[in-house]
DNA sequence: CATGAATGAGAATTCATTCAT
DNA sequence: TATGAATGAATTCTCATTCAT
């Protein structure tokens, strides 16, 4: 169930790769199930045996993959922090809201996401996993600043980890839960998505702005 | 021959109810995929054919069984108007937001979620409908009411539709989204959840209760 | 294998007709193994185990339809001595001709001969018992006739019966063969099969006819 | 671990053909239906997986092996030409109708025949190909003989395609048509057969010999 | 005579994984 | 490292037939 990423040596890179890559689309577009080694074996344009040279079993080939992919979150998160604590609280707020929203929901990501979902089941660490280092990480990085906000009085709220809670979900929840019964394609558009997110920041601020 | 009339057609009740009953605790526990017929059959007592007299295929009687446990809802809706119309709102509103959440934090409703999220892919149809008949028709319901409450001046909110989904998610979002990724068994207690509820009903009124 | 025609009891004729009738035309156009008892019961409207009534088993019914149909052939044997001793003989041998080949590649005839050959491996006796009351019948009889003529120094012939055989072959063999293995639907028109009945006419005529 | 090169590709080659015999032996015995791939594999003493790793499905092995046994076609059709075409036409002809029909009649000819026919319900294009391929392709190649024949004065015939057929037909028409409605085994000895070739060959010449 | 429910024995096919090279 | 061949176990579904009524 450990990630495997990150030691790869040169000669092993090559067929890595490319077998990561052919998984990787298949078992997102596929499911789980879905997609068999014959078909990874396929894509990738090598014999079935070479992915078990590299990839243990397919539960292992699932899991690199899955927890693979958990980088995006960092380059998000790490500019939660900055573009909240600088500049006129609402305007950050309303622009962040859409930024997240719009991340969420992008097909890969709703992909994945309901990938882990459907299989959290068979893969109850990995769901365990995934969650705290994508969704919940995100939420824990917003409830810290919202701590950080409220001690310098620019927001007032109770309890920083609930208030990060409700905005996140604010944000999110119709869209997102929608998306997930959904075809991913048929996923609504950005101008939607803006609304969304805005309302949301501006019952959060009639809710939680400093007086 | 013909003296024993009265327990005809016990034979045929039984075993649609006992299949149904079967399947529905495997396809809940084990996953769609996790389940084969053999199981259901042996776990209902029937041979395996007897299954199919009743139930077209695997996919129906999927599909039976989702669709058919959509009734919990119709009961949960009706006592949303009442709930939230007669009275004070705010204490209206903080236990409408405790029911809701247990509701869907029961054992049963979520295993049926994630079941239903997890076959999305393959049954697109099925989750659609189980949107729209569930969690849909909640906030749907929501939505109506809000409308009303504001046209009597009860409530301050622009769109109706986007408030009940932001009362709805920051009720039940982080609960219910963890819960999805976490085994269903070690599940929030009631007072965690109370906490939650009582704080979702209280940022809701802060933004949007009546002047 | 016996074929149970002509027993018939009035309370039984409805069923078992309609079971006869929707059998006939089932086997005729799925093939045996290609038809089910539920297919029978279906289409005859009748529940499965009224079948069961009527014939013993799948293999009596299939027997009981084969050998049914046999009939036809009375009719057609009946009228060859009076065609063929009675007037000139070359037009009676071309009419005769032609008559045997429209007879025998009517869509009807080739499905069920068809059905016979395909099932022969199962049934062999049915088939032994079809092949001797419908083709091997005209045979036979045409030899009889042949005969006839040769004695009576209509027909110049060493051995009527393979005469017989000559002259129904030449005139079938080809359409025949060729209808057995194509689909049935898309079978010679009328005038090519008269062109072939006419040819085989004019050639044994050729070899056989007095001096 | 690379000093046994040399037989390299048995393990390969060995199942392939082990196999297609099984499957021809069975498929030939017991018809289509009659053979599952259990008995293939049984037969073959391979896994039943083993068989789908070299032949897609049941219908593409039954189809390899129906159009993989026409070559023997190749052979006797590449020496009609020369055996009609030299020497005395009167002898040939009867020489050629006996090998043709003795060719026929030949267990392992009745039988695909009939497995053939049998699935032409099921399998209409490879019926329609092994036709062509088959009988249709030495009736062909006979016409085109007859054709030759005609041109240098040999022969007097209208139609060389016609005439084909009938020669054809004439040979082969009874003993054929009742070896497939009865147990291939019980066939007509080569005595009977050759009178048959014999009094073919007289009728087509008596007809149709140059004056 | 008629029925709906039930069954046991197979059917083809798929899949993750391993072996010999 | 890479491969093609092989496998055993499992899966959904079908069918002719029989029981109880």
């Amino acid at each position: 169930m450990s990630a495997e990423v990150g030691r790869r040596r040169a000669g092993r890179l090559a067929s890595s790769g490319v077998i990561r890559e052919a998984a990787a689309r298949l078992f997102l577009e596929k499911g789980y199930q879905g997609t068999s080694m014959d078909d990874v074996a396929a894509a990738a344009q090598v014999s079935k045996q070479t992915i078990y040279t590299h990839f243990e079993s397919k539960e292992k080939l699932f899991a690199d993959l899955v927890l693979g992919n958990a980088e995006t979150v960092d380059a998000f998160v790490a500019t939660l922090g900055p573009a909240l604590e600088t500049g006129e609280l609402r305007d950050a707020l309303r622009q962040l809201a859409r930024r997240y929203l719009h991340l969420v929901m992008r097909p890969e990501v709703l992909r994945l996401r309901r990938l882990v979902l459907g299989e959290a089941g068979r893969f109850p660490e990995l769901a365990r996993l995934y969650y705290e280092r994508v969704p919940g990480r995100v939420i824990a990085e917003l409830g810290a600043i919202f701590a950080r906000l409220a001690r310098d009085g620019r927001l007032r709220v109770d309890d920083p980890q609930v208030a990060a809670q409700q905005f996140a979900w604010m944000t999110l929840g119709l869209a997102l839960d929608r998306a997930m019964f959904y075809p991913i394609d048929g996923v609504p558009q950005n101008g939607d998505l803006d609304r969304l997110a805005d309302a949301a920041a501006r019952t959060f601020l009639a809710a939680h702005s400093a007086p």
